[in-house]
DNA sequence: TATGAATGAGGGTTCATTCAT
DNA sequence: TATGAATGAACCCTCATTCAT
């Protein structure tokens, strides 16, 4: 679970400050909040980022780091492109329900704070995976694994389904993130199987 | 698409804080940015509301009886479980994509920032509608129309593949929005026929 | 020794802030500190104005408008070039050693604080000054009324002598303003009278 | 042009920072500013002097240096009185016009920002200026070589022709330093010369 | 000497809100 | 109803300075 953030005093402030805007938002948490759950001063803190839009950048690419590292990169070498499929869900959804991992998801509601370039590199992070699903599709449908439909759709379909769940899934519910993540699966390729 | 707001002036306040607060979120919106958009005085402006978290919610509600009014009424005397879910995907999926009334996707961003009752008054509007799915999953289920499932699982899965759009989806995209709601009804249907 | 500011309020804010930034200077005074000296707060303060900035362009507006209202259209009526040239000169030295006029010398000492537009528009304005200088100094040797000399080293020398001023001259000094403007005019235009 | 500044090292600090105030002023700029320009941290920079205002103070010290050493020493020796104010002002305009010592000036313009003791030393260092040049008035009057005026008058208006005009003269412009020196004292002296 | 990290104080600016008119 | 003016609190950020290493 290491991503690329080099000072270990920078990764914590990371982590801190994407638990605080993970809860109350880019707008809602202020850099005395950041500063308070680090346990430094403002001006301290500056000491280490630049600026809240960069450190929010910085929040992003970690999370992508993190999102690629243990979702994408695991399931490259799958070759059955339905295996692959179904284990990038059953990983994903492991990501956004684990209490220690699920702040990646501001990558998801902050999707227009950013801006210029900073927001350009996130959303191209974002596509590579958008065309990962997308080209899994399209490989399951070729080798007829899948029916066909429209794979750009399926892609969406996948993403709305695995992280929509962020905003309902408790970990002390009654679903445990297994039987979760087994039922989502069944839905979603259950209505893509070749029909006979 | 009339709601139950009094005032036409407040009314029209509403809408146009409502497409700011889509734009730029909550706490990125001021209440001079909205008074602007209503051509009025800041001042002005609190002789209609009380305070922004009253402004706030006052809009949740909005959205809500738009959302009702919109999806859940015109559906509620389909008598057959499964047309009834599939006409609710069909006009939620409408409202979601709709220019002039997307902006009711803040009821679901804005998850975090109604504190107290209000936040549970929202909760509890939202919580009316997984409802509604769950009962009408059950009831396909009992007649037989769909396969056994987990109905909390299913309608959450509904959810999110529809909600989930307004991150990605463009009105001047490919798709039209006829075909988008097609298609995310086929792979989610289909998912739950009757296995034979 | 009314000039173009709307508001009251504007105005003594312009006064005040003025005499605060002509004592310690653009950058080392704060708007606290202005605020103070206005007896308001620094929200109150940015009712009226938009950015320090801004508030430096209005009061270099106003000394501005001074400047003119008091040296230059008083005597832009004076047919003889050299006495045109005297009474300015009298009426500059007046200017910058009286006590309630001498802030408007701010204009120069904060030359290179504005930036861009607002930079610009001073330096039109206090370049007319210098070329009404030049003009006079022309046709002053044209009706052979002083000897031939560079009329922008003359308009440039004349400015020296006399804005320089306010660094040395102390209103409870030796000399009176008027004994002050005398002899300075005695020592500048001697040297310009033609060789006989 | 050598001065009294004992490490090589805190010399060439004092260049830089001197360049820097001179461009952006005193409070303008910061610490951060002058450490960059020196190539070494802020930490680094405060082994080399005790605070800002320190600083400022050895600016002005070692501009001061660079002014007694290059336009009062060289001069202190010529015994015709008025031949001496002459040579006075041909250097005092080198050294206000010359790129590599123009940034004496911030003697000038930072006149109100030194505080308490400091801020006499340097007063002190100028008036001794204004003496030497009082007095060679008064000597040039004893000897018949100029009519008689009001030597301190004299004294400022020759330091107003000459320091004013680092606010309006560019290296790049249409005259040489010469002819400037020349037109200035030109100017200057003929207003003095005897009435026959 | 040199530095990375830290800090208290303060910088300019914006905020939601109030109130006399 | 509507508004211009005001405010206290908070905003992000920078400052000169210190100190353990």
């Amino acid at each position: 679970m290491n991503s690329r953030v080099s000072s270990p005093k920078l990764r914590s402030i990371l982590q801190q400050a994407a638990k605080l805007i993970y809860l109350k938002g880019y707008e809602g948490t202020s850099m005395q909040d950041i500063a308070d759950a680090c346990g430094m001063t403002k001006a301290g803190l500056y000491h280490h980022i630049a600026t809240k839009e960069a450190l929010l950048l910085s929040i992003m690419h970690f999370g992508m780091d993190l999102f690629e590292e243990l979702v994408l990169d695991p399931v490259q070498d799958i070759t059955d492109p339905l295996a692959r499929l179904k284990q990038t869900m059953a990983r994903n959804v492991e990501l956004v329900t684990n209490d220690t991992t699920k702040e990646v998801t501001i990558i998801l509601h902050e999707h227009s704070t950013l801006t210029g370039d900073a927001q350009k590199a996130i959303n191209a992070r974002k596509k590579v995976y958008v065309r990962f699903l997308e080209t899994a599709f399209e490989q399951a449908m070729a080798s007829g694994q899948i029916r066909k439909v429209n794979s750009t759709l399926a892609a969406f379909s996948f993403l709305g389904t695995v992280l929509w769940m962020y905003k309902w899934y408790r970990s002390d519910g009654a679903l445990t993130p297994q039987q979760l993540a087994d039922g989502i699966g069944d839905l979603f390729f259950k209505g893509l199987e070749p029909t006979p």
